[in-house]
DNA sequence: GCTCCCCGTTGGAACGATCAAGACCTCGGG
DNA sequence: CCCGAGGTCTTGATCGTTCCAACGGGGAGC
C-alpha cells in the first residue's frame, strides 16, 4: 500500500491502489492497461472493474520518466503576425490536433523567437518534453531542418525541404502547382485564352511553384505567357496595382493569383473599373480562405486539403517513433479547386 | 555516478552527471537552478560551468513526477467548423502561447468530442497531464465551468459565466456592448441618427450583449431603437436579407452589426442596390476579420484586445496556481474601434 | 575553550510508473 | 516419474528529479 493513512481523498488513485483493490500486483494492473492480452480474463475483468470504481487514469509524469516519451508533439507558432498565411497554419492547426489525439498524442504549441528560430526546440529537446516535432516553416529556408536531423530530432515539417531536394526526413507537403494548373485548366475550358499571372517575388520557393502551374497549363494548350506575368508582394495593394498595369498592358481576361490577397486585389481593380468579376473578368485565389468565401461574389480559389494534410503528417510520425522507425518518402497531395462566381 | 559505462553519447546528461563534474551534490545541482540564491557565489558558477559544458537541462517527466505539476496549460479546440467564430480564437491562443512561453508555461491543445464537451478534460485533469486549463466556450451554456470546479480543476475561462452571475472562477472577457457602443458613438459624431442593428438570435448572451451598447448609445442620445434592430442567424446571406428588409422599411443611414460576417451581408445588399459603403450608407462590423481589412472599401470594425486578453488569462493562471492561490475578480477589457472606408 | 547557531551541503527516500527476471502452476512428452 | 515448456502473476530495481532530515565547518558569545 503505497497510501499515507489518513492522505486526502482528493488525491489521485494510483497503481498501487489498484494493485491492492483487485487483489493482484502492480505489473498486472500495468499489463491490465498496457498488454491486455496478457491477463487471464477473469483476471482482466476484476482489474478493470477496480480502474472502473477507483477512477483510476495512469500518471502522466510516471509513465514518462520510466518510459523516456511523453506523447507530445512539439510545434512552434510562428510569431505574431496579422497576415494572411496563418489562417491556413490555424485550419492545418486544428486537423493536426484531431488528428494526433486520435493517435494518442497532444500537442505542445511553443512561441517562437523571431531572433533565434532554434529557441524551444533546443529547450525542449534536452528537456524530454516533446517525442517529435512538426515543423511548418521550412520555406523560410531557415536552419531548424538541418539542426534537427543533426540532433537526431524526431520531427515532420509540412513543406518541402525546397533548398535541400536530397534531404531524409519526412515531409508532407501541398502540390501548389497542380493547384494552379487546375485553376488555369478550369478557365481554359471556360474559353479564356488570356490568362495573366500574379504571384510571389522571385526568391519565394513557394510562389514560384505556384507561377509553375499556371504556366505548365497554358504552354500545353500552345498559348504563351509573355508579359502575363507579374511578381509582387503579397498585399492587396500590390494586387491591385499589379492587375491595373497587366489590364493595361495584357489585356487579359482572367487571373490567377498566389494567394486571396492579390485576388483580392484584382477585385478591387475590376471595381475600380466598373468590370464585374466573373462576368467580364475572371479571377482565381489560392488558399480558399474566409475571404475568398465571404467576399462578392464569391471567389474561386485552390483549397488546400489540410485535413488531408493533417494525417499524413501524423501517419509520418507515427512511423518515426515506432520501433524500429519507419521513414517513407515525401508526399504531395493534391489540392482542390473551390468554385464560386468569380470564374 | 548514475551513468552506464559506455553509454551512448547521444544520451541526455542527468543531475547527477553535473554534479560530479562540478565536485558537488545532486542537491546542490538542483538548488543551482532552482533557488540559486542558496549557493555560494563560486559554487554557484562552478555549477553553472559545469551544466554548460554538458548542455544540461532537467529532465522535464522526472521534475514533474516529483513535483506534481507539469507547467502545462491545457486547450480544448472546439471541433471542426469552417466559420468566422474561430479567426479570433486563433487570434488568441497565438497570444495566449507567447504570453504562456514568457511565464514559462507551454500549451497543450487537445481535440474536443462535440457530444461529450467533457471528454478530455477529464483525461489530462486525472493522468495529470496539465496544471490549469483555459476555457474559451463558456458561452454556450455548457457544463464545463461547474464540472471543472467540482474536481477543483483550476482553470481560468475567456468568457463570462454568463449563465451564472455569482460563479466564482477567474475569468476574463472583452465587453461586447462597450466595443457596439463605441461603434455606434462614432456613427452618431458623424451625424447619423437612424442607425439599425443586426445581431445573433435572442439565445445569444454574447449577441445581446453587443445589442445592449449600440441600444445605449441610442438611448443616450434620446433615439429610439424600435423597428430598427434584426435578429438573425450569423451568416453572410442573413446579414444581407436582413439588411434588405430593414432598408426597405426603416430606412436606416447606418448598420452596426454583431459580426464582420453580418457586416459583409449588408455590403452586398448596398452592391446590388447600387449604394456606396461609407459614402451612401455606413457599415460596422464586429471581430476586426481579415475579411475587414481586405474588402473594399475597408470594414470598419470592432477590435478585441485578445493580446491584452491573454495577458489577463495568464496572469490569472499564475495567480491561481501560487501558493496559496490568489483568485481575483474577473476582468472586462474594453474594445476599440478599426476605422476604415465603411463609416 | 566550549557551546550554539547558521549556512551550505549531503545522502537517503519518495514520486508512480515500467522493465527484467523469477516464481508458481498446469500440461504434455519421454 | 521427471523434466521442460508455456502461460500467468509477482518481486525488486530503475527512470531523474526534488523533499527531508541530518551533517560539518566557521564565527560569535560566554
Amino acid at each position: 500500500m503505497s497510501r499515507i493513512p489518513g492522505r486526502v481523498p482528493t488525491a489521485a488513485p494510483t497503481l498501487a491502489d489498484v494493485a491492492e483493490l483487485a487483489g493482484v500486483s502492480r505489473q498486472t494492473v500495468s499489463n491490465a492497461v498496457n498488454n491486455p492480452d496478457l491477463l487471464r480474463a477473469d483476471t482482466l475483468v476484476r482489474v478493470q472493474d477496480a480502474i472502473e470504481e477507483l477512477g483510476y487514469s495512469p500518471n502522466r509524469a510516471a509513465r514518462n520518466l520510466r518510459t523516456r516519451s511523453s506523447h507530445l508533439i512539439g510545434m512552434r507558432m510562428s510569431p505574431g503576425q496579422e497576415f494572411t498565411a496563418n489562417a491556413a497554419i490555424d485550419r492545418f492547426v486544428h486537423s493536426l490536433v484531431e488528428t494526433t489525439g486520435e493517435a494518442g498524442y497532444h500537442v505542445l504549441l511553443f512561441a517562437g523567437d523571431g531572433n533565434d528560430p532554434l529557441r524551444g526546440y533546443d529547450d525542449l529537446l534536452r528537456s524530454t518534453a516533446v517525442d517529435a516535432f512538426v515543423v511548418t516553416d521550412t520555406y523560410l529556408g531557415n536552419p531548424q531542418a538541418a539542426w534537427l536531423r543533426e540532433r537526431r530530432a524526431p520531427f515532420v515539417s509540412f513543406g518541402r525541404p525546397w533548398d535541400d531536394p536530397d534531404a531524409t526526413h519526412p515531409w508532407v507537403d501541398v502540390d501548389g502547382a497542380a493547384g494552379t494548373e487546375l485553376a488555369t485548366r478550369h478557365l481554359l475550358d471556360k474559353g479564356h485564352e488570356r490568362i495573366a499571372w500574379i504571384g510571389w517575388r522571385k526568391d519565394s520557393f513557394i510562389g514560384e511553384d505556384r507561377r509553375a502551374g499556371w504556366s505548365r497549363a497554358l504552354k500545353d494548350r500552345g498559348l504563351s505567357t509573355t508579359g502575363m506575368a507579374s511578381r509582387v508582394e503579397d498585399t492587396v495593394n500590390s494586387g491591385r496595382e499589379a492587375s491595373a498595369v497587366l489590364l493595361d498592358e495584357a489585356r487579359p481576361s482572367a487571373f490567377v493569383c498566389a494567394s486571396d490577397t492579390l485576388a483580392m486585389g484584382v477585385l478591387h481593380t475590376l471595381a475600380d473599373r466598373g468590370l464585374r468579376a466573373g462576368a467580364d473578368i475572371a479571377v482565381i485565389g489560392f488558399d480558399d480562405s474566409q475571404v475568398a468565401q465571404v467576399v462578392r461574389p464569391g471567389l474561386t480559389s485552390v483549397r488546400q486539403p489540410l485535413e488531408d494534410a493533417a494525417i499524413q503528417v501524423v501517419d509520418a510520425l507515427e512511423g518515426l517513433l515506432a520501433h524500429p522507425p519507419r521513414v517513407g518518402p515525401g508526399i504531395l497531395l493534391a489540392p482542390t479547386l473551390a468554385v464560386r462566381g468569380s470564374s
